[in-house]
DNA sequence: TTATCATATGAGTAGCTGTTCATATGAATA
DNA sequence: TATTCATATGAACAGCTACTCATATGATAA
C-alpha cells in the first residue's frame, strides 16, 4: 500500500527546500518513539467513542455490571459487550465475576484524570 | 436504523430484573448531558490517530509549518494538511499565514496536558 | 504579466469500526 | 439433570476515515 521509495525521496527533498531546517532537525530528533506514538493514539482512539464515553462516565460514578450498564445506556445487550470488550482489551476498565454477573470498573486513575480534563476542555 | 421502541422496552425490563436499580437511577440522573458526551468523545477521536498524534508531539516541540511536518512526518503534503484540516476544525491547532507559508502551533493548553497524561499512561 | 512555490481541497477508494442478529458459554436455580 | 439468566462472541453489514491523486488557490519572484 505504501511507496517508500517515492515518500522518503519526497521528505528529503522537502527537507532541503524547508523554511527551518533547524528545527525540523531537533523537533525530528527529540519525537517519542513510534510504538509509544502508536500506543497513545491507540488509547485516545479507543476514548474516542460517544458509547464508550458513556459507558466511562458511568462506571466513573460506581462500579456496574453489564446489565446495568445496558439499562443505562438503553441499548442492547451486545453492543454493550463488545465495547466493554474493547475497554478490556486497552486496560481503561477492569473486569471481576460475581456469581451470574461480571462486575466493571475503572482501571486506571489517569483515565480518569483524561476524561476530567477531556469535559473541561469541552466545557470552556 | 435505530429502533427507539424496541430499545426502550428493552431498556425498561432491563432496569426491572437489574441488580442494583438504586445505583442504576443515581448514576443515570448524574450522568453527563449528551452533547457534552459526544465533544468529548469527538475530542478523543480527533486525537486517537497516529499521524495527528506524531503531528501533535511535532507542534508541542515547535510552531512549525507544513513544509516542516511534511518532512518531519515523511508523508505527503496532501496527507498533512488533510490531517491539519481535521486538527483545525477541532480546534485543537491554530494557524497563521507567514507569507507563503502557514505556520501551525497547539491551540490550547489542555491539548498538552492531555498529550503528556496519555503518554504517561502508555509508558506506566 | 507569467512562473513558481506552499498550501488546501474534492473525489475516489481501501480498510476499519460499531451495531445488530444469532448463538455460545457458563453459572445459578429448580 | 434441565432450565434460566447474565454475559460473550462470530458474522454480516452500513457508515466512516485516512490516504492518494489531481487540481485549485493564493502569495511571491522573475
Amino acid at each position: 500500500m505504501n511507496k517508500p521509495g517515492i515518500i522518503e525521496r519526497e521528505a528529503e527533498l522537502c527537507q532541503q527546500r524547508c523554511d527551518h531546517p533547524d528545527v525540523v532537525d531537533e523537533v525530528r530528533c527529540s519525537m517519542p518513539a513510534e510504538p509509544l506514538q502508536q500506543d497513545v493514539a491507540q488509547l485516545f482512539k479507543v476514548l474516542g467513542d460517544h458509547t464508550r464515553i458513556r459507558i466511562l462516565n458511568a462506571l466513573y460514578r460506581s462500579e456496574l455490571c453489564v446489565c446495568d450498564l445496558t439499562s443505562i445506556l438503553g441499548m442492547n445487550q451486545s453492543a454493550v459487550s463488545h465495547q466493554l470488550r474493547v475497554l478490556r482489551d486497552a486496560k481503561i476498565v477492569r473486569s471481576q465475576k460475581q456469581g451470574k454477573n461480571v462486575i466493571y470498573s475503572l482501571d486506571d486513575i489517569h483515565i480518569a484524570e483524561l476524561i476530567r480534563i477531556g469535559f473541561e476542555h469541552v466545557v470552556e
